[in-house]
DNA sequence: TGAACATTTCGATCATGATCGAAGCGTTAC
DNA sequence: GTAACGCTTCGATCATGATCGAAATGTTCA
C-alpha cells in the first residue's frame, strides 16, 4: 500500500530548511551561482553549504557544473522552477490574524525574474498591457499570443520560432506569488525578459534576484508596451 | 532585505512530517475526513493528529467544519491542491541509482481523483481519448474543448456553463505525478469525474483516494470515450 | 444528569537533522 | 613543485519538533 506521501514528505522536508530555501529561492532567476556564492545566500559556513548542495543535487533538485575548483549550481529543471513557484504562491498567503503578512523585499516586488521571465509589478505590468492591447489571451487556462501579439513582438526584434524539438510552450500563465496575479511565463515571456536585458531595460544586480529597471527600461515598457510601472 | 524564503521554508516544514504528508496527500481526493480518521491515516495517536491539523488549519492548508462533536477537515483550496499536486509530480521523479523508483500503489496509478478530477491512467486514458477524436485540445500551454467536444459532453449530460461569477477555468492541463503525463482538470475534467460517480462508472474506495473502475466504467469509457483502461 | 464518544491541550521525552571545527582533496597559477 | 583558493567530508554537539500519557473540554443521547 505505498503512497506518494513518503516521498512528498522528503522531498518537503529539503526545502524545509531555511538554508535551503534561501538557495532555491536565490537560483529562481535561473542563473547558476558557486558554492561560497551560495553559502553566503544561506548564511552559514561554506562546509555547511556544501552539505546542503549535496542533498538538493542529489535529489535532482540542482544540478551542478565544475568549472576549474568551482562548483556552479543551479535548479536542475524548469519543473523544479514552477513547483517552488506554486509553493511560493501559496507561501505568501498567511491568514493568521496574528502575524503580518510577509514583508516582501521592495525591490523584489517591483521587478525580478521567476526563472527566466519577468515577474512582480514589472511582470504583471507588461502582461497586463500586452493583453490590454489584444496582443495576448491569458487567464489561468492557459494562454496564446494573438496575430497582432506575434507581429508585435517581430517587431521588436522577438524570434518566436521554437528551436527544433522544443516542448516548450509558447505562453503559459505563472501565478505572481507578490501580485497574486498572472504574469506571463514560457517561451514568449523568456524571450521579453532576454530582450530586456539586451536592451538594458532591466539589469541584473549583483545580489538577489530582483532586477532594477533603468530609466531607458521605463521609457521603452511605457512607450513600446503601454505598461505603467 | 525580506525574501520569500523564511515562509517557503516554513510552508516545506509543514508538509515535511510524514503523518501531515499522509493527511495531505489523502485529503486530495477533495473529500472531508474527521480527525480521528485522518490520525489513522497519519498512523499517529489522536492527540498528535490533532495537533497536526491545527497547524495545517492555522496556516490555511486545510479547512474545518465541526458537525457535533466531529471535526471535519478537507483541503483549503483549489490552489493548495495544485500546489500538492506539482510537489507530488517532482516527488514522483527519484534519480538517484541507488535507489529504486517509488513503488506506487497499483490502485493509487490505476484511477483515482486529483482533488476534483480524474488521474492516474484512466484520468490520462480519459484525457488522451477525447484529444484522439478531437474533443479536446490540450498540452502544456493550457486546454480548451472543441465544438465536437462540447456537443460530446452536452451528450453525456453535461452542462458546462460556468456557475454564476464562477473564475474556474474549464480546462486545465494537470501533470499527472504517477503518468508523468498530462490529464484533463478544471471545470471540465470535475464534470466527467462527477458523471463518472453518478453513473456509477467508478465508485471511491472508503479508504484512500484511489477509485474502482466498474464492469460498466470500463464499457462506459470504452464505448463513449474510447478510452482503452 | 450521567455516560459515551470525539477532540483538544499540556508537559516531559527523545530522535533527528543542521551546525561548525578540523582535516583533506582538487584545481590553477607562479 | 608549492602555495593559494575553492570545495568536500567527517564527527561531535545542540536545538527543534514530533510523540504519547494524562487530563480536560465539548457534544449528544438515553
Amino acid at each position: 500500500m505505498q503512497t506518494i506521501a513518503p516521498e512528498l514528505a522528503e522531498l518537503a522536508g529539503l526545502i524545509a530548511d531555511p538554508g535551503r530555501a534561501s538557495i532555491l529561492s536565490r537560483l529562481m532567476d535561473g542563473r547558476a551561482q558557486t558554492a561560497s556564492e551560495l553559502a553566503v545566500v544561506a548564511g552559514v559556513t561554506p562546509q555547511t553549504a556544501s552539505w546542503h548542495l549535496a542533498r538538493l543535487a542529489e535529489r535532482a533538485l540542482l544540478k551542478v557544473e565544475r568549472r576549474g575548483p568551482r562548483r556552479f549550481y543551479r535548479l536542475a529543471t524548469p519543473l523544479v522552477a514552477q513547483m517552488l513557484e506554486g509553493m511560493m504562491t501559496v507561501a505568501a498567503i498567511d491568514p493568521r490574524p496574528s502575524r503580518p503578512p510577509p514583508r516582501i523585499d521592495a525591490d523584489m516586488r517591483r521587478a525580478r525574474t521567476c526563472y527566466d521571465h519577468l515577474a512582480g509589478e514589472l511582470g504583471v505590468a507588461v502582461t497586463d498591457a500586452m493583453r490590454r492591447h489584444d496582443h495576448l489571451n491569458l487567464d489561468q487556462e492557459g494562454g496564446e499570443l494573438t496575430a497582432s501579439g506575434r507581429a508585435f513582438l517581430g517587431d521588436l526584434g522577438i524570434d518566436l520560432h521554437a528551436p527544433a524539438r522544443s516542448r516548450r510552450v509558447l505562453c503559459r500563465p505563472c501565478l505572481d506569488w507578490s501580485e497574486q496575479r498572472l504574469h506571463l511565463a514560457g517561451r514568449a515571456g523568456a524571450a521579453i525578459a532576454d530582450l530586456a536585458l539586451q536592451r538594458d531595460w532591466i539589469r541584473r544586480r549583483p545580489q538577489g534576484r530582483s532586477v532594477e529597471i533603468t530609466a531607458a527600461g521605463l521609457v521603452a515598457f511605457r512607450d513600446s508596451f503601454g505598461a505603467r510601472i
